[in-house]
Order: structure tokens, then sequence, then C-alpha cells
DNA sequence: GTGGTCTAGACCACT
DNA sequence: GTGGTCTAGACCACT
């Protein structure tokens, strides 16, 4: 597993599961893996990772019950495809943002995004 | 100033100036903010941003004269053409990477963010 | 421990610890003091230790391990006795330019060391 | 003129003028070069000079003759041989510190650098 | 006035 | 307990 290190390991693991979340991977109340399984798969810290559990309870992404691990939260499909854009617009902004820092103003933007796809295919 | 939390100031602050120069706002030998101007402009420890200056030294961004001041890099206008492509098509492919983890394919990612910026137009 | 006053502090921290690794002191990938410990022992503030690792860091003498401490680059012998001569001609070589300002040509200089030498036995 | 970047500047350009009345240049109660002469002919800011004078001021090796420049302090031959091997031993006292950290012990310090010497003849 | 060094101390991320 | 970040503030070197 590969991580960036402009950013704390801990929310970056805790990004990753809520986008798993929303992404339909954990439907109703299934379990999702315990901390030291993933520490392990992922080769991380368990502390490290029982901090992002952690955090993802305080904001009710996932119920823990005492003794049988973690639970995802239940969630209404439309609620999932809400957050599910609302991630991803909070991404398009931030791009918007740095495009314009750069001097790309937005008309541009989507221009130089389609010609980056195009030379990107699939993969 | 605006900052986001989950990265370290001093990085956010070193990227701002790079883009800055990328974009051409320091043509030639340019002298860029003073630490301190940029620490009070900006409401951050005159520290801080001297760290975010000591790394665009060290990247060669920019020279420091002690008791003058510091100055961009003279920078060939293709050299910096490519740098501003690169420094864009880091965070496309940043997107590319979270989209695809909130189980969004390419194909299907451009239309999305169209539709983003038809949305959010202007600003 | 003393230290000159005419170079700065973590200048003269990066180079011992630098001239002990050369000199064997730290082994395969060996952990260095910690920050907060060589601080204490050597009365310096954690600070300035902190930088004078994070130079050594830039050019690879250590890599430091968050949570964990900091530990010596690995260095084939080869290597390691290559660094401590060039260190140690750096300094021939800085003995040899001091000299000829005061007048005395390399060849005296030799004989003027050895004499010293004689004179300031062992210690 | 080349100077290192690890001390100040105006200790460097005071220990050179020591070195020049050392080694015999200002005999008697010569005249040293005006601050102005001297910074344009070393490219440094005149300011810079100017504090290395007071320096030797303070320290007696130059007098000032107000409105007439500074002028090396007279030395008798025997107290200018003494400053003159005191600033060698100085300088001898510090490699051999420096090879001791590096390991290296008196006894083959000198065999060191006789060979070194003789690697890098005359120039 | 400008950058560089150093100290002091708080708090965070990670082990 | 360990390294990293940030703030605050003093003082120095240089222009």
């Amino acid at each position: 597993m590969e991580f960036r290190k402009d950013e704390p390991l801990y929310l970056q693991i805790a990004d990753r599961i809520k986008a798993a979340i929303v992404k339909g991977d954990y439907p109703g109340g299934t379990r999702i893996p315990p901390v030291r399984e993933l520490a392990l798969a992922w080769r991380i810290n368990p502390n490290t990772v029982a901090k992002a559990y952690r955090l993802l309870q305080s904001e009710n992404w996932i119920g823990s019950r005492i003794g049988d691990g973690n639970y995802a939260t239940p969630l209404a499909d439309d609620v999932r495809h809400r957050a599910r854009r609302e991630l991803l617009e909070t991404k398009f902004a931030e791009l918007l943002a740095d495009a314009a820092g750069l001097g790309m103003p937005a008309e541009e933007l989507e221009a130089a995004f389609r010609q980056f796809l195009e030379r990107n295919p699939s993969r």
C-alpha cells in the first residue's frame, strides 16, 4: 500500500475506508477489516489504524460492537450516492483552486483534463 | 490567507510560491517577498515562512542573498511551462486515483467534472 | 561538549556525526542518538540538534523513521574509507592554504608540523 | 576572492589581514588598504570590511589615524614570529582534533599528511 | 531592513 | 518515547 507523506497516515487511512464505504464495498452492516488485519496487510502500525477507526467512529461512518469488531454504518443508497458526490466535488474544487493558482482558468482546465485522460488511457 | 490543516503549513506555502513562479509571477531574477513581509501578510510565524523558503532554496526554485532578499531562479520559458504542466498533471493523476477509489472509472470522471464546472461557473 | 563560536552550532554537530559515521562508530543501520538525548548530553537546544540531523538526512548520511529514531545509512567499507580520506584531505588543504597565507611554504610546513607533534605528544 | 560560507565574512577578512601582518607584508607602520579599496577588490560590502577593521583595531593589530587611514601596529620581529607560530599551532591543534574525531591517531597523522604533500606538490 | 541561527516550549503523528 | 511542526522571540551577519 502506497501513502503520500505530506498528510498524516491516519487521515489517509480513514479517507480510504470512507471511499470504500461510499463506493459500496461495505453494504448494510458489513464487518470492516479488524485493526490488526489491516495493519498487517498495509504494513502500518496497529495504533495508527486504530486511530483512523476512532475517527471514523466519531464521524459515525462505522460502529463498533465490543468484542466483535467494527461494522459499516448502514447507509441508504441515496445518502451513499450523495456522500460520494460530495467527496468527489471536494476534489474537483481543490483541482480548480490548484489550477487557478497555476494561472489556468476554469475554461481551459476541462480541455486540459480531457487531454490528460486521452493521453493516459484506461490503466 | 486560507490553509488546509491536513498538510504542513510550510509545504503549502512552498507550493504556492512554486505555483506563482511557474505561473510567471516572478520572471527572471525577480525578488520574492521578504520572509517577514509574507509572514505578516499571511499571518504566519516568520520561522515557518523561512522554512518554506529554505525548502525552495534546496530545490533550487529560489536563491537567497543574506541582507538582501530571496530571488526567483531564472527559468527558461519552456522549462517553466513544462514544470507547470507537470504540477497540473500530478493533480490530475491524484484526482483520477481518488475517483477510482470512490468507484468512478475514468470514462465517467470527465463527464462528472464537466457537470461540476457547469454548475459552478465563473468563480 | 566544547564548540567553536565562529561556526554555526548545527554545522559543528553535523560534522561530528559525519566523523563518527565515517570513523565506523555507526555501522550498518545502527541507531544514532535520539535528538533529545544528544541535546541533553551536549547541553544544546533540541531544535538545533534536529536541524543538524535534517542536514544529515538531506545529504543521505542518516535516515529517520518517525516515532522510531534516526539510523545511519549503510555504507560500504570502501566508500566509508574514501569519505574519511576526503574529509581529512580537506583539512590538509585548509592547513596548506592557511600556512601559505602566513608565508610558510609547503616545504617547511611538514617539518613544522612534525615538531609540533613532538612537542605535544600523546594527548 | 574566495571565502568559506561556514564562518562569518568579517572574521575571515580579519584573519587574512592578521596573516598578512604576521607574514611581514605590512612592516613598521605601513598603511593597510583603505576599507573601500579592499571592499572593491574583494567584492564585499564596505560595512563588512569596516567591521573586520574595527575588530583588528580592538585587538590592537592596526591603528587608525583619523582622516588618514589604517596602519599596521609596529611589531618587533620576534613578536611577529611568535604570533605567526601561535596562529599556525592553533591550526595544527585543530587538525589534530579533527583527525582524532575521524579515528586517526597522532602517530598516523603525520605520515598521512606527508603523503598528502607528496601527492599534491608545489602548487 | 533582510536572511540566518539559536533557544524555549507547545502540540502532533507514529511506534 | 521518538521525530516533526509551529509559534515566539532574541540576537547576529550583511546590505
